[in-house]
DNA sequence: ATAAACCTGAGAGTTAGCTCTAAGTCAAGA
DNA sequence: TCTTGACTTAGAGCTAACTCTCAGGTTTAT
């Protein structure tokens, strides 16, 4: 079972665009091709997008995820690289969850902050708010936000 | 306590051309002048830069940013829109986690794939590996990448 | 007073990752 | 056979977010 790069388009929901772009990039070396040139993809491609679409989401660069994937054609003689590659990535992606959760807690803030002004119609309330009357969890994001402020 | 944008930019490590860039983009709206012409920061503009960096963490483009700032320069009126936006982004970046944390489960599969590669010299040992010898949690991820497969 | 270091805005250049156009080739249905 | 739509490559264009260069003005320390 064949697909067009149309047909596999829609199967993985890139552009077909997208797909010459990754092809002329190096990204999809295992495509074969018709005698008159074109492209035949397989269903077993199907993986190797996921894999490809997976290292884009951890950020990535092309380049990079060609490299990857130059490594897996090379054969078992890479797989120590590959191992150290996803392991990093691994690492790398776990430090974006903290980032984004500490963003978050700052998001978390800023709603109650803006919670607070809506109900008193002003922002001017934060001026005389009482300690107690801020939530445990806000409270602690505050603090944590002038002590980062006070080391500068 | 003035500081010139050489000096702020150390306190809050963005570069002067980021500075300026920024300042170009009307997100220093806030920032005082000498006579001369030359950019002031206070102590103050270091929470306006938290903001702009926190919000730059959640992806959110430029414009975007400009637009919260200038909200925030037109005052109380604007916390009702300021309240959305920050709502907005909580859920924004809660759902980028998720995506993070399944990008994450896909790599822990990864790398056990390969420490068991590594282990055997070559990749053609998961042609022949028994369920059992999966552990439970890599098993769960390697049946949801199936069920995602089959569902094209 | 003068050199060194820093400031200014305008605008050019860079990088990544697409996204599209053009000119031509190929394949399937009426 | 002919039309239509999808395929091909090369290469141009686009956007975001910087990043840097330039020419000129300002500040500070000797």
């Amino acid at each position: 079972m064949y697909y067009t790069i149309g047909e596999f388009a829609k199967k993985v929901n890139i552009s077909p665009h997208t797909l010459r772009f990754y092809a002329k990039e190096g990204l999809l070396p295992f495509v074969e091709r018709s005698e008159s040139g074109i492209r035949m993809f397989k269903d077993e491609d199907f993986e190797w997008l996921m894999i490809i679409e997976c290292l884009k989401k951890t950020g990535m660069p092309i380049k990079d995820i060609k490299t990857f994937i130059d490594w897996i054609m090379e054969g078992d003689s890479t797989i120590d690289k590959r191992l150290d590659m996803f392991k990093k990535q691994k690492e790398a992606v776990e430090k974006q969850i903290a980032q984004l959760q500490e963003t978050l807690e700052l998001l978390k803030y800023k709603c109650w902050y803006y919670e607070t002004a809506k109900n008193a119609g002003t922002c001017a309330v934060h001026n005389t708010i009482k300690l107690e009357d801020i939530p445990e969890d806000i409270r602690l994001v505050k603090e944590r936000l002038k002590k980062i402020h006070s080391l500068y």
